[in-house]
DNA sequence: AGCCTTTGACCAGCG
DNA sequence: TCGCTGGTCAAAGGC
C-alpha cells in the first residue's frame, strides 16, 4: 500500500519545483512541449530521432511506413471529428437516460469488438442501442475525477487547484474571469458548435463541474503559452466511433493506403453503421438521485444525486434537456471512497476494496484494474484514494471522467489501481487476471465478457526499473501511468506510455502530457490517451481556456479548452472530456509512430 | 428485501 | 418579514 511516503513522493513527482502557477506553468512547458518529444510524433518523422539514442526498433509494434500519411491524416480526423462526430447520435430515452444520470454522464456505448483485432474476442462492451450501455470511456486521466474526473472525481489538488482559476491574459472566456471573482460554477460553452449533438442523453454533451472547497482561483491560464486557436473553439463532444473504423490500435498490421482512405472517409463521413457512442465521463460512483427540481434560469430540470457510499459527501446535479441529454454536470465534494468494484452494489464494505490494491509501494499493483476512473491510491490506511487526491490534496471533487457503464453493475469500478509501483513480471500476471475488464453488463453477460477480456493476448513487458502510478485506467482499457519521479519529464512519460502500452498491451495513455487531468491543468497541458478501439481520447485541460500548442501536434490536438473554477470547482462539458473518432488504421499507426519513437523504457 | 426514483413539502440563503 | 430560489428531505412506489 502507498503509504505516506508513497503519498509524499507522489507529490514530489507531481509537483513542480515552483509553487508558482506561472513558473509552474513555465517550467512544464518549456520541459514539457519546447522539445517534446511527442512533437516529432506527429511531425515529419523522417526528420524525428529516436529518444535518447533509443532504437526505437526495440518495441514490437511496427513503427514503419504510415507515417507522415497517418499523422496528416489523423490530424485531419481529428479536426474533422471535431466538427462532425457530434452529429451522429442515437437516441436513448427512459433507462438509457437514467443510467446515463447516474453515470454521471451519459450513456456512452463503444464496441470494442476490434480491439486486439487478432484476438477472437468480441469487446464486452458492445452495447445494444437502447440496451443499458456504459461506457467508457476513459482517459488517461480523468478523471473525471474524471471529471474526471475528471478524476475528474476524485482528483485533489493540493496546491495546483489554487491556481487553477487564474487567468491572465488568456482567451479566457467571460465565465472564466468570473471565476475569479465568485465561487459559483458556470461551464463553458462550446464555442464552435452551436448545432447540439445529437447524442443521447450522454453522448451530448454535458458540462462537468466539480465543486471544490479548496482552490482559491487563480485561473492558470498562461496566455503566454503560443496557441494557434482561441482556446474556445476547440471543443468537441464527439463521443462516437464507427465500429468498422475501430482496429485494434496495436494491429500490427499496416493498412492499406484504401482501407486508410475508406476508413478516413468514413469517418469524416461519419457514418458510424453502430456507433460507438463514448459519454464524456461517467464516474463509476454510484448515485442516488434524491431530488429533482425545476431551476429557474435553465430550462432543464436539475437532478440532484448523492454518492451511495456511506459517509461520502459527495453530490452532483444533473440538468438534462427534455431528450434526455444531459446537459450539464456538477459534482460537489470529495469521494471518501474508491470507486466501487465492478458489479458490487455501494453496500459492500470499503474493506472489500482492499482486494483491489496493490500491496506494496513498490511493488505494481494491479490487482484490480476494471476501468478505474480515476487512479487512486493507498492511504496509509490502507485505503484507496484517488490519486489526485492523494498527492495533490485538493478538494476536487467528482469523477470527471469516468466511465460507467451499463446499468448498475457495469463498471462502476475502477477501483482504483494504485499505484505507485514498480512494473514486474508478476504483475503482467495480475493483469491478466485482473485486467482491464470493462466490466459491463449485469450478471452473467458481465463475467462471461470478464472472462473474455482475461483472455486477451497479453504483451511482453519489458523491464522497467521504474516507479509507476496507474493513474488512470479506462473501462475500455486505456490507462495512464505515471513514472515517478519526475514525472514532469517528459522523456519518461513518454517512456511510460510505451510501456504501459508494452504492459498493457491494449492501452496506454500517450500525448504531451501525461498527467491526470487536474494536473495538466495546472501545467497547462493535455492528455491523450488512447483506446484499444483505435478512438483517441482527448482529455482536456482542465485550466481556463488554455490553448495549447504542440510543435508538430495535429492541429486539434493544439488546442483544448477546459476551465478551473474558483474553488476547485471544474466545469467541462461534454466537449471537455471528449473523445475524438479516429479511424483506427491512423490511431494505430500514430501509435506505432510513437512506439517507434519513444525510447524501449523507463529509465530512473 | 434492498435500493432506487419520484415528487411534493420543507428548509435555508438572499435580496 | 416576505418572496424567490435552490437544495434537501422523506414517504410512496417501482424494479
Amino acid at each position: 500500500m502507498a503509504g505516506t511516503n508513497n503519498r509524499g513522493a507522489l507529490m514530489e513527482d507531481w509537483m513542480l519545483p515552483s509553487p508558482s502557477p506561472r513558473t509552474l506553468m513555465s517550467n512544464f512547458w518549456n520541459e514539457e512541449f519546447s522539445s517534446s518529444p511527442f512533437s516529432n510524433i506527429f511531425s515529419d518523422n523522417s526528420s524525428s530521432k529516436p529518444l535518447d539514442g533509443i532504437d526505437k526498433s526495440k518495441t514490437s509494434f511496427d513503427s514503419s511506413g504510415e507515417g507522415t500519411v497517418q499523422e496528416t491524416k489523423a490530424s485531419l480526423l481529428f479536426e474533422s471529428n471535431l466538427f462532425d462526430s457530434n452529429e451522429k447520435s442515437t437516441s436513448h430515452g427512459g433507462l438509457a437516460e437514467r443510467m446515463s444520470a447516474r453515470a454521471g454522464f451519459g450513456v456512452l456505448k463503444i464496441d470494442t469488438s476490434r480491439i486486439n483485432s487478432s484476438a477472437p474476442v468480441r469487446s464486452p462492451v458492445t452495447i445494444p442501442p437502447g440496451v443499458s450501455p456504459r461506457e467508457l470511456l476513459e482517459s488517461p486521466v480523468f478523471l473525471p475525477s474524471a471529471i474526471a474526473q475528471p478524476s475528474p472525481t476524485t482528483g485533489k489538488l493540493p496546491f495546483l487547484m489554487p491556481h487553477n482559476c487564474k487567468s491572465t491574459t488568456s482567451p479566457v472566456p467571460k465565465k472564466a474571469e468570473d471565476c475569479l471573482h465568485d465561487n459559483s460554477a458556470f461551464s463553458f460553452q462550446p464555442l464552435l458548435r452551436s448545432k447540439p449533438p445529437n447524442f443521447s442523453t450522454a453522448e451530448k454533451g454535458a458540462s462537468v463541474v466539480h465543486q471544490n472547497q479548496s482552490s482559491e482561483n487563480d485561473n492558470q491560464q498562461e496566455s503566454s503559452l503560443p496557441s494557434n486557436s482561441t482556446g474556445t473553439e476547440d471543443v468537441t463532444d464527439a463521443n462516437l466511433i464507427k465500429p468498422k473504423t475501430c482496429d485494434s490500435m496495436f494491429d500490427n498490421d499496416n493498412p492499406s493506403p484504401t482501407d486508410e482512405q475508406e476508413e478516413s472517409k468514413e469517418n469524416q463521413n461519419l457514418e458510424y453503421s453502430s456507433a460507438l457512442v463514448i459519454s464524456p465521463a461517467e464516474d463509476g460512483y454510484n448515485w442516488r438521485k434524491y431530488g429533482q427540481k425545476q431551476v429557474k434560469n435553465s430550462e432543464h430540470p436539475r437532478s440532484y444525486y448523492k454518492c451511495t457510499h456511506p459517509d461520502c459527501p459527495v453530490k452532483k446535479k444533473v440538468e438534462r434537456s427534455q431528450d434526455g441529454q444531459i446537459t450539464e454536470i456538477v459534482y460537489k465534494g470529495s469521494h471518501s471512497h474508491p470507486l466501487p468494484p465492478p458489479n458490487r452494489r455501494p453496500s459492500v464494505p470499503l474493506s472489500h476494496f482492499n482486494d483491489f490494491q496493490i500491496d506494496g509501494q513498490e511493488d505494481i499493483c494491479f490487482k484490480h484494474s476494471h476501468n478505474a476512473t480515476s487512479s487512486q491510491g493507498s492511504t496509509p490506511n490502507g485505503h484507496i484514494h484517488d490519486v489526485h487526491s492523494g498527492v495533490l490534496e485538493t478538494k476536487l471533487s467528482g469523477s470527471l471522467i469516468t466511465t460507467d457503464i451499463a446499468d448498475k453493475s457495469v463498471m462502476e469500478s475502477g477501483e482504483a489501481v494504485d499505484v505507485s509501483s514498480t512494473i514486474s513480471s508478476s504483475d503482467k500476471n495480475d493483469r491478466g487476471t485482473h485486467g482491464f475488464i470493462p466490466s459491463t453488463f449485469d450478471g452473467d453477460e458481465t463475467e462471461s465478457k470478464r472472462r473474455k477480456m482475461d483472455v486477451l493476448p497479453q504483451r511482453t513487458l519489458p523491464p522497467v526499473p521504474l516507479t509507476w502510478q496507474l493513474w488512470h485506467q479506462g473501462l475500455s482499457g486505456s490507462l495512464g501511468l505515471l513514472c515517478k519521479p519526475q514525472a514532469s519529464n517528459l522523456h519518461q512519460r513518454s517512456q511510460l506510455a510505451q510501456a504501459s502500452i508494452a504492459q498493457f498491451g491494449n492501452v496506454a495513455a500517450y500525448g504531451s502530457v501525461c498527467l491526470p487531468p487536474q494536473l495538466s491543468a495546472a501545467s497547462g497541458g493535455f492528455c491523450f490517451g488512447m483506446l484499444p478501439s483505435g478512438m483517441a481520447v482527448q482529455v482536456p485541460s482542465h485550466g481556463t481556456a488554455m490553448p495549447v500548442h504542440i510543435p508538430g501536434h495535429p492541429p486539434a490536438m493544439q488546442r483544448y479548452q477546459g476551465l478551473m473554477l474558483p474553488r476547485g470547482e471544474m466545469k467541462v462539458n461534454s466537449q471537455g472530456l471528449s473523445s475524438l473518432p479516429v479511424a483506427t488504421r491512423t490511431a494505430s499507426a500514430i501509435y506505432q509512430q510513437l512506439m517507434g519513437r519513444l525510447p524501449q523504457g523507463p529509465q530512473t
